[in-house]
DNA sequence: CAGAATCCTACGAGATACTG
DNA sequence: CAGTATCTCGTAGGATTCTG
């Protein structure tokens, strides 16, 4: 590979593509009830269902998410609105990258996460809140 | 902020930490780069290689990859000192993941990027730069 | 050489208020 | 109901400087 110039950002990387999509604060979760409900959301159905989250959070989510096309937001002139989502055929087919996702997740988080318990503990080089300095 | 009934930033949420791993500027690169070379890399190596990364950003991503279990961060006693990255056992295995993700983002990142296009060439709900205003 | 420390700025995201 | 519009604040990350 051409280790001189990177196409690190560019859309040339998929993975970089992916993993930024990915990296949404809300986008798994949003993704992940869409999968489970497998029937269309409104937006209130979502914002209740995703404890935490901000109107203008999800909206941001749903917005990044009907760009990228993973989900298709459905407008119906009533009154009230009601705006509903759903995942398109990518929307679907990402199914199976969180399942690999996933699998592999579960399989080897726990390691991380102990490790990073283990380097915790070992590695008080930035003074923890118990020391005091200056 | 209140996760009553979600773990979704919870250490429970195995997706949500690989996804936060990965999702740091500068991992997939550097893990790729490991993989590649496949023998440990200096510091310095891995600055010139990736090219555009700050000594800031490259430290802070390897020793989040160090605590995270990925690298190992070997430091040799010498003047000038000498420190070598390499891949853990869990870093090795972690190929597996980028594996699947790059596969699955080559067939679909490119949609991904032509869905943006799309979506852009259809809203230009925020005024693009050739309409004046204000 | 491999960083640590500092300064600085842009952006993400929460809180709040308003609207068709 | 499903947003949009502001405001503010915290933090990630770049640039720069210093050191064992």
């Amino acid at each position: 590979m051409d280790t001189k110039s990177l196409p690190v950002f560019s859309a040339d990387c998929p993975s970089r593509t992916i993993v930024d999509v990915l990296a949404n604060k809300w986008v798994l979760y949003v993704l992940g009830l869409l999968r489970a409900a497998d029937r269309p959301l409104r937006f209130g159905e979502l914002k209740r269902s995703v404890e935490g989250v901000t109107q203008k959070s999800l909206t941001k989510t749903l917005r990044t998410l009907e760009r990228d096309g993973f989900v298709d937001r459905r407008v119906h002139a009533t009154v009230p609105p009601r705006v509903e989502y759903r995942l398109t055929d990518l929307g679907r087919d990402a199914g199976q990258l969180l399942t690999a996702l996933n699998d592999w997740a579960k399989h080897n988080a726990p390691k991380v996460v102990s490790s990073r318990e283990t380097f915790d503990a070992g590695q008080p080089r930035e003074a923890p809140a118990w020391t005091h300095r200056g």
